[in-house]
DNA sequence: TTAATTTGCACCTAC
DNA sequence: TGCAAATTAA
């Protein structure tokens, strides 16, 4: 036995990709036929050949990827791997890993290494407040218009005065003008946008040649996955990166790209072989994932785009069952039948939850899905959505810690100093900023010199005074205690839990647990990285995608974008939301078109075994239903590959009839199905709170959002009266009698 | 200065 | 429909 035996379960395609070190190398993959397993390998051989790992430089699409490859590579190594990997290495995403070269390197670049990172939010707050203070109208120049012209400029590496001097029209002119101060902005506040992440360190490399060889030698060998999905940023980058030694990677899949909208540019993987000159290229066209069936109808979507480069997938599974098409009456129905869909095939096919996922073009669809799921007790997560991180509760925690790392923060300064209310308001503020304008100071500092204010009120002077207190007081504590003691210390100290435990509706309840899982969310991270520092969990929660908290291994149904579903495979795909407008998506021609047909690839290429495509005929958009037409993309699958199912209709009555059933139990009248389209109306409430009355340990009921559920416990009396109930999707919840209005069933 | 109410707009996709 | 900004009342 030796270190390199892991190398026999490669095919030979795979091995003689992964044995290639030398030189740039350009790996095609089409979906499924190993490509992460060629970047996870060449890394577990490079080390085995006596690379070190921390000169390594792996780019992953998600750090859930790079963990998974990391922990991969650990395995394939056996007792080499203990030894060699130690530390965590140069796995990761683009933006994780440069963020962390922009903290050593930031002094370079005027910034000091506690920046902060700006989300699109703050990014479009301090462009509103710009454009206010130019006294700009926000009609004319639409604050999310201009960021995201300001984004695409940064992944283009244009500078402002670049885009300046091209700029022919007033609103461009008045963006670059906005660009411009915005880059001022954010490098007084000591913060960096998403974008910044790359441009900086392109601006670094081009001013620092010495950086840019340090850099150089460090990284002798460059992997990059999905590299359909590199914008020109950091196609840069590797450029600057690889120039010396050349000894660069790239796997990817031209049908897969799908980010345009965030500059990913296809010509990065058509135009590699001419970039790097003796490029060795390298095909993958055995799929080991799906059906042949499945993988027929994928390709025969995918011939529709001109615009591609020749290759077509094959394999040796079985053929499989055809698509099934479910055409569905309404958006309520749909989600109806694929829940019944997924109950069928678990009694069938022997599946569990975790082997389905059910995919949708855009967040909002989730919610029709939802209530399916949770009326039938089916447990079930949503990947996305509002991520977690972007949650108010937990952004405005956020923001103190920010300002706390990094006094220079007037973003997060301004989001908070009157949260909770300080009775700080518009014209204190003025009055404010003005003072720190005029005196070049941050705000916070501003705020510790407010007595000197003579504008502002006495009352507001002191509360200035005292948050300014209250943030130093936590910056000298930071470096005593551990970063989950000073959370739990600063949310009790501003009185944000108690404020919403008195709230107490199940919407405050469900911020409370957010806020508890973040606090536990930083004591785990303390865990696994025992020398972090606060700044360093601030830089990671800014990072995380929705996926990367994602567990695979927990056993419910999987909700998601397909965007989210990138890179990942399951037994059972559900396509819903198929027409025409929402997917494609609407006004999308020529190039989006095409980008469109290959998120439709990407979704079908995710299955396995089965794929399910459905679309409604109406649907709730806007709050009002609107008539829908059939995709064009299902008719462009050939014909004998798919199916439509008929039983569907009669299934969907039967699940109307049980709710039907249901509600005349509870003594709710109905002539027609009218009580379908609002089964919680108002009128109905008074009734509901009569049966409160009437629940126990024991009793089902029913809740608006969280669908049937058992209580498990009953505590406090009168107005007080609260209830444990365990939901059917395995949520434990505490509620509120008084507000959740749960319905008894039995 | 804040709370209450109205209006107006949105529903792409995300590091 | 459902949220967030804008407007008005307190």
């Amino acid at each position: 036995m030796n270190q390199f035996d892991f190398l026999n379960d490669l095919n030979p395609e795979q091995l003689e990709a992964v044995k290639c070190i030398e030189g740039p190398m350009l790996v095609l993959a089409g979906a499924g036929s190993g490509k992460t397993k060629v970047l996870t390998y060449r890394v577990a051989y490079l080390v085995a050949s006596g690379v070190p790992f921390n000169e390594i430089l792996c780019l992953t699409f998600t750090n859930k990827a790079a963990n998974e490859m990391r922990n991969r590579i650990t395995s394939l190594l056996g007792e080499l791997g203990k030894k060699s990997l130690g530390g965590q290495g140069w796995i990761g995403t683009f933006h994780s890993l440069f963020a962390r070269i922009l903290r050593a390197e930031a002094e370079k670049l005027g910034y000091s290494s506690n920046y902060t990172i700006y989300d699109e939010d703050d990014s479009l707050r301090t462009i509103r407040e710009l454009l206010r203070e130019r006294n700009l109208s926000e009609e004319i120049f639409s604050p999310s218009g201009i960021r995201w012209k300001i984004s695409q400029l940064k992944n283009k590496a244009v500078l402002p005065e670049e885009f300046l001097a091209q700029a022919r029209i007033r609103q461009d002119q008045v963006s670059a003008q906005i660009y411009s101060e915005y880059e001022k902005r954010l490098r007084k506040n000591n913060a960096m946008d998403f974008d910044d992440l790359l441009l900086k360190p392109i601006l670094l490399f081009h001013r620092d040649r010495g950086v840019l060889e340090k850099y150089q030698n460090k990284f002798k060998f460059i992997l990059v996955d999905e590299y359909q999905d590199t914008n020109r940023a950091q196609y840069v980058l590797l450029k600057l990166l690889a120039e010396s030694h050349k000894n660069i990677c790239v796997v990817g899949d031209d049908a897969q790209s799908i980010y345009s909208w965030r500059g990913a540019e296809l010509k990065n993987i058509f135009d590699f072989q001419t970039d790097y000159r003796g490029c060795k290229v390298f095909r993958l066209e055995q799929n080991y994932r799906s059906t042949g069936k499945i993988l027929k109808a994928a390709n025969s979507i995918i011939v529709h785009n001109r615009r591609k480069l020749d290759k077509e997938l094959w394999t040796t599974n079985h053929e499989g069952e055809k698509l099934t098409l479910l055409k569905c009456d309404t958006d309520r129905d749909e989600g109806y039948r694929i829940v019944q869909k997924v109950r069928e095939e678990i009694l069938k096919n022997k599946l569990q939850l975790r082997d389905f996922v059910v995919l949708y073009r855009t967040n909002y669809q989730s919610r029709s899905l939802e209530e399916a799921f949770n009326k039938n007790a089916i447990p079930y997560v949503i990947v996305g959505g509002i991520a977690f991180y972007r949650r108010k509760e937990i952004k405005d925690i956020l923001a103190y810690l920010k300002l706390i790392i990094n006094p220079s923060d007037d973003e997060s300064f301004l989001r908070i100093v009157n949260l909770p209310q300080r009775g700080i308001g518009d014209i204190s503020l003025q009055h404010l900023k003005r003072f720190a304008e005029s005196n070049s100071l941050s705000l916070l500092s501003a705020s510790g010199m407010a007595d000197s204010i003579v504008e502002v009120q006495p009352r507001q002077r002191r509360q200035l005074l005292e948050f300014h207190n209250l943030i130093f007081k936590y910056t000298k504590l930071k470096d005593q205690m551990k970063a989950s003691q000073l959370v739990q210390s600063l949310t009790d100290e501003i009185g944000i839990l108690k404020d919403l435990k008195e709230e107490a509706t199940t919407e405050s309840l469900e911020r409370i647990e957010n806020i508890q899982e973040f606090i536990s969310g930083i004591a785990e991270f303390q865990q696994e990285y025992p020398d972090s520092t606060l700044e360093d969990f601030l830089s990671e929660v800014s990072l995380v995608a929705d996926v990367d908290r994602w567990d695979a291994r927990q056993n419910s149904v999987t909700l998601m974008t397909i965007h989210a579903a990138k890179g990942l495979e399951f037994p059972v795909v559900f396509v819903s939301g198929l027409e025409e407008g929402l997917f494609p998506h609407s006004s999308k021609e020529d190039e989006e078109l095409e980008e469109e047909r290959r998120l439709f690839y990407v979704a079908i290429t995710r299955a396995k075994k089965k794929v399910y495509l459905s679309y409604a005929k109406e649907r709730y958009r806007y709050g009002h239903p609107t008539f829908q037409s059939p995709s064009r993309f299902i008719s462009e699958i050939k014909s004998d590959l798919i199916e439509d199912d008929n039983e569907g209709k009669l299934i969907a009555d039967t699940e109307r009839d049980a709710l039907s059933y249901m509600l005349e139990k509870l003594g709710v009248s109905f002539g027609n199905n009218s009580i379908m389209s609002k089964p919680f109306d108002r009128d109905k409430l008074g009734q509901v709170e009569r049966t409160n009355k009437e629940l126990k340990v024991g009793s089902i009921v029913e809740h608006e959002m969280f669908g049937i559920g058992k209580i498990v416990e009953i505590s406090g009396k009168g107005e007080n009266t609260r209830a444990v109930v365990v939901f059917g999707s395995n949520q434990r919840k505490q509620l509120l009698l008084r507000y959740a209005h749960l319905r008894l069933i039995k």
